[in-house]
RNA sequence: GUCCCCGUAGUUCAAUCGGAUAGAACACAAGCUUGCGGAGCUUGCGAUAGAGGUUCGAAUCCUCUCGGGGACACCA
């Protein structure tokens, strides 16, 4: 809060200057501050200069210099340099400014946001895409929560439709029986299906006919479909807990199968659905294509389920906004439902945001179930798991853990790896998928914000925090200074994390932190440091903790005892 | 064919919604242990696909070319 209302101050402060220097009036919305690419230019700046030259016809380096000249107060100096204005804190205004970073409590906004997120499909095993939107939709939900939003975490299960009708169909005509089917299998009954098919079209014609039974109710259909729910259900709930990700409400699509009707009903009273071709249409002109709400059959479509699904939310949740992690593929049907939305008149489509996150792929080419080209999570884990236990084994510090306390940090680091190689690239971004990358254990890892984070921690344990007086003398080293510059960006980081649904950013900077902590660490002494600066010292170290420790948290990125 | 996203060191990614000398990591090369955890630290090498335009200022915005990915009604 600290640091707001300074910034407010000196944002009025210089509106006073300009109005006084250059008769300049300006909104204080119009100045910005930015952290200088140069940290020897100065801890802030602001290119207000640039904006004001014109209007005030005067080049932006002289308005720059009159500005630094006319400003002037204890806590910062002012500089201007090539037409910016340079801040530079003292080092005790510095030191007082981080302090206010540690304040984690939000005040409650009063918003409600539903997360979509995770969704994977029955029948299949857990993806690597459906990892992607498991990771950031939590990330997201967490960094919302911190902000100060009540948030609802939903898990729309893809457990319905045509699919299931091909799969059910495929069971029939191999003679199969459900109860002796693995998940592995069932994928393959599918892959198998697809391949079939594609000699022979009547049998999606066949498939067709499987989902209409199970809709309809046919006793048959449900039961194998029900048996195909339990066994994935009790894989999904294993791989949550190993991911330690809780999601507040699991609803799949079948949820949605008596609220439909309700929602055609409305689309087609106003006059927002229309018949073409045998089937129910929302036609959006030259905008977009058209959606498809009813297939010629009768049948409904997982547009029609997102529709009711929204229906549903607002009359449940009432949310003042929506997220959906999904991947970047549904662009368009996203696009068309929140379209639909704002036609009928629920919501207004600002309300809605996708974050489409990017495919994931192999440096060999496209991922593909059908071409056995995918990635399963269980692998990926293993094969971390793997890594970690072979640097642990040369580590000096974990020989009298138990075995079991060692398994349980392998584990940890290996999740917190994958973990992390998922959350650091921006959601938009395709992700090329590297074995190497994926688990790595050093440099910008994972594994490496944990071991500074217990680094940071273990000095800690070794020492009695002393709270250090007001009166104190704060001299400040340039290791010193960027680690608490870094710290006191943490707000604002939050901030645009939220705002532009980017964990990477929150990702990003906790390496920043955990790095220039490192170069603190390895350049100066904290116990052993002389007694006027000891304390000083022992702060910049519980702070950048509780800052890590905090960050790491809302990435959802686990914490082992020792590593 | 139409629409959307992307193109940054050898490789994988950053760059605070137009700011100062484009940052890291991996790989490669050279160093660091008498101090708290060497999964660490320091140094070196090396990049905005191409051509125009907009302006004080462009990786970022506009146009075109080339290259990659995705989506386009009975899959989800």
């Amino acid at each position: 809060m600290m640091k707001h209302m300074f910034e407010k101050s000196l944002k009025e402060n210089l509106r006073t200057v300009l109005c006084d220097l250059f008769n300049a009036k300006i909104n204080l919305e119009e100045i910005e501050f930015e952290i200088p690419t140069d940290p020897s230019h100065g801890d802030l700046c602001t290119n207000i200069a640039f904006r004001i030259a014109g209007k005030v016809k005067k080049s932006p380096v002289e308005v720059a210099e009159k500005i630094a000249e006319r400003i002037s107060e204890d806590s910062f100096e002012v500089k201007s340099l090539n037409g910016f204005v340079n801040f530079r804190f003292t080092d005790k205004f510095l030191f007082n400014l981080s302090k206010d970073t540690l304040a984690f409590e939000r005040e409650r906004l009063g918003k409600r946001v539903v997360v979509d997120y995770s969704a994977p499909n029955i029948a299949k095993p857990f993806g690597i895409g459906h990892l992607r939107s498991t990771i950031i939709g939590q990330a997201i939900y967490n960094l919302y929560q911190f902000e100060g939003w009540e948030t609802v975490g939903v898990n729309h299960l893809g457990d319905w439709g045509t699919q299931y009708g091909k799969l059910i169909f495929q069971i029939k005509r191999k003679n199969k029986n459900i109860k002796d089917l693995s998940i592995g299998d069932l994928e393959n009954l599918y892959v198998e299906f697809h391949k079939e098919a594609k000699d022979d079209p009547g049998l999606e014609e066949g498939a067709r006919i499987w989902f209409k039974k199970l809709e309809d109710g046919d006793g048959e259909a449900v039961s194998i479909w029900e048996s195909c729910v339990k066994k994935s259900i009790k894989q999904f709930e294993e791989t949550y807990s190993l991911l330690d990700v809780e999601i507040d409400y699991c609803m799949g699509e079948s949820f949605y199968q008596d609220k439909m009707k309700m929602v055609l009903e409305e689309a087609k009273g106003k006059e927002i659905a229309k018949e073409s071709k045998g089937a129910l249409i929302v036609d959006f002109g030259n905008e977009m294509p058209p959606a498809m709400l009813l297939k010629s059959d009768g049948s409904t479509t997982y547009f029609t389920r997102d529709l009711a699904t929204v229906r549903y939310r607002i009359d449940r949740w009432n949310p003042d906004l929506f997220i959906y992690e999904i991947g970047a593929d549904q662009k368009l049907h996203m696009r068309q439902l929140f379209k639909t939305v704002e036609m009928l008149g629920w919501k207004k489509s600002e309300e809605f945001f996708h974050v489409a996150h990017g495919m994931y792929r192999l440096k060999e080419g496209k991922m593909s179930t059908r071409k056995g080209r995918t990635i399963h999570l269980e692998y990926v884990l293993n094969e971390a798991m793997r890594r970690a236990e072979e640097i642990m084994m040369q580590s000096e510090t974990v020989k009298d853990m138990t075995e079991k306390q060692k398994k349980e940090a392998i584990k940890k680091i290996a999740v917190g790896a994958v973990k992390y190689a998922d959350l650091k690239n921006h959601y938009s971004r395709d992700i090329v998928f590297d074995w190497e990358k994926v688990m790595n254990l050093r440099g910008d890892s994972g594994p490496y914000l944990q071991y500074s984070l217990l680094r940071a921690r273990s000095v800690l344990n070794k020492c009695k925090q002393e709270p250090i007086s007001e009166e104190s003398t704060i001299k400040l080293n340039s290791e010193e200074r960027a680690v608490l510059k870094k710290l006191i960006e943490f707000d604002g980081v939050i901030e645009s994390a939220v705002r532009n649904f980017t964990p990477s950013s929150l990702a990003g900077f906790a390496f920043e932190l955990a790095k220039d902590f490192n170069a603190f660490y390895s350049s100066h002494p904290i116990l052993k440091a002389p007694s006027e600066i000891k304390n000083q010292r022992i702060f910049i170290t519980e702070a950048t903790h509780k800052v890590l420790n905090k960050s790491l948290d809302l990435l959802g990125i686990p914490i082992p005892e020792r590593m």
